[in-house]
DNA sequence: CGCTGGATAGAGCGTTCATTCTAGTCCGGG
DNA sequence: CCCGGACTAGAATGAACGCTCTATCCAGCG
């Protein structure tokens, strides 16, 4: 007999059917992204997602003749997006650009607990072991990273920051939340989620704001 | 014809004979390490080992009978020291922390640079894809970010830092440092690293300092 | 000399990989 | 009623996967 390498997989029982029946195209990148976003991109197969997406072989290279590659950039990009909108909805609701920060630290401690640890950043598993290899997968996560950067710059410059300042720290700010997050999944822990959450107000009010912010 | 999908591999022609040479269990480490870091856990395979390594299969599994588990968690070990080693003496060779943690990640960006953005972090790669399903490596992970963390909380810690504050610190440098490694890894550019310590340095400098300090 | 056991060597196992291919189904417009 | 394109369906393909297996080599020792 062999003994085959075989990895838990957390086989949550989809829901059969969501409210609003989605297209087979949308199932497909869903599944593909939650799917990179846990096991990267060597380690998810065209097989796996067409079976949990509930589509076929042909589907797949029907909407996605490009294969996995243009696939996996379809993830990306969809991951860059939801993760838009979250980041835009947790940062409008606190007027403190620290407080809207430490807030999204506990949102993204939360989901990742939640997950157990499993669901990280949707783009780095993805991109990580590919980056030198598929230049669109690297390129589309690049623009993932410069978009995270611009909704905090625009909150950051909101809030009355120079704009020199405002545009480097969104860069940490981004670095930072991205490297938590991979410690906190790593060794699964709120905490270095949470830390970074504090460290990054607290480096924030170290900056001069003028006082016309809203 | 198959459209096979081929990923440029920056085929550095090894040194042919090292000044000492290295036992074959040797080898076999520190070219898995090297592999991993670049193409993960699944785009690295055994097969692709032993050939780099000028080592048979035979021997793989003769030194490593636990297969492709047991050998990911020898080089995470073998990464997890590589850069410990770095980290304790980049930090001696500044007094001051907040200097040294920018002399770190000026250190960081020329090697990622130098590879052209693909020698990442060594453990991050490797354990990013299997975190959830294979818990001997996403220990071996665990592990070496705590033993990074006890680099930096001992030099803040010398350098006069509170505990608390020392200890929390620690983990927000190596989150940050890992994150900008990241965020510089998939933009391509030095940025992320060099801004990080920049604020890094301005975070530590925030904290109160006994006086002495060594 | 023969024995022993660590190390080397690589053919071959069954499985899975990404991809291609041919057929078949569905459905609105003529 | 039929046509054409969008979409579904899954068998087939060759390569690569992790791993097992048997065989060989050779230093150390009686």
């Amino acid at each position: 007999m062999q003994t085959k390498t075989q990895r838990s997989r957390p086989d949550q029982s989809e829901p059969a059917a969501p409210a609003t029946p989605l297209g087979t195209r949308e199932r497909i990148v869903r599944t593909a992204s939650r799917l990179m976003q846990r096991q990267g991109y060597d380690g998810t197969g065209i097989k796996q997602i067409s079976t949990e997406a509930g589509a076929t072989l042909g589907s797949m290279y029907h909407f996605f003749p490009g294969g996995k590659q243009e696939l996996a950039v379809a993830a990306i990009r969809h991951g860059d997006a939801e993760f838009v909108d979250i980041l835009g909805a947790v940062l409008a609701a606190e007027p403190d650009p620290g407080a809207a920060i430490r807030a999204l630290t506990r949102s993204l401690a939360e989901g990742l607990r939640a997950s157990d640890w499993i669901d990280g950043c949707p783009v780095t598993a993805t991109a990580l072991g590919t980056a030198a290899g598929l230049p669109d997968i690297q390129a589309a996560a690049a623009e993932a990273f410069a978009h995270w950067r611009e909704a905090v710059l625009a909150k950051l410059i909101e809030a009355g920051l120079a704009e020199t300042d405002a545009r480097e720290l969104a860069h940490t700010v981004i670095s930072t939340l991205e490297g938590a997050e991979l410690a906190a999944q790593v060794t699964r822990s709120e905490e270095p989620l949470l830390l970074a959450g504090t460290h990054l107000t607290r480096l924030i009010d170290t900056y001069p704001r003028t006082a016309d912010a809203g």
